[in-house]
DNA sequence: AAACTGACTAATA
DNA sequence: CTATTAGCCAGTT
């Protein structure tokens, strides 16, 4: 990797809770980067997979699972969130209004 | 250094 | 609800 700034967008992400989601916007405001929301998903893009960020939890604004491609991996992704509690829609949407981690400000 | 790219968001139509 | 536009910033080429 090549930035510093990686660190602080996992630890927002670690400090999910479990059965709770976050935005990407969301994440990068906690990890004190303001409007860096496209850098917290290029970060987690260079996540290693033996990391422990539990980068499942961190989806698009639309409360969708935002891959690029590889749609199998949305389907494992949501799949660990169900297990989670964290309730999916015929769409493959998450309901923010009620799964959206708050975070203290 | 300049241009291109991308796991994004918000505002408008 | 979807489509389009603009804004944002760092990493890659």
């Amino acid at each position: 990797m090549s930035s510093a700034s990686y660190e602080a967008i996992y630890a927002a992400v670690r400090r999910i809770p479990r059965g709770r989601v976050a935005t990407y916007g969301q994440i990068a405001r906690v990890a004190g980067l303001p409007h860096h929301a496209r850098q917290v998903g290029y970060s987690l893009h260079a996540l290693p997979p033996d990391s422990k960020v539990p980068w499942q939890r961190v989806i698009n604004a639309r409360g969708e699972i935002s891959l690029r491609a590889r749609p199998e991996c949305e389907q494992e992704q949501r799949a660990l969130l169900e297990a989670e509690g964290v309730a999916f829609d015929a769409s493959g949407r998450v309901d923010l209004k009620r799964f959206q981690w708050k975070p203290r400000a």
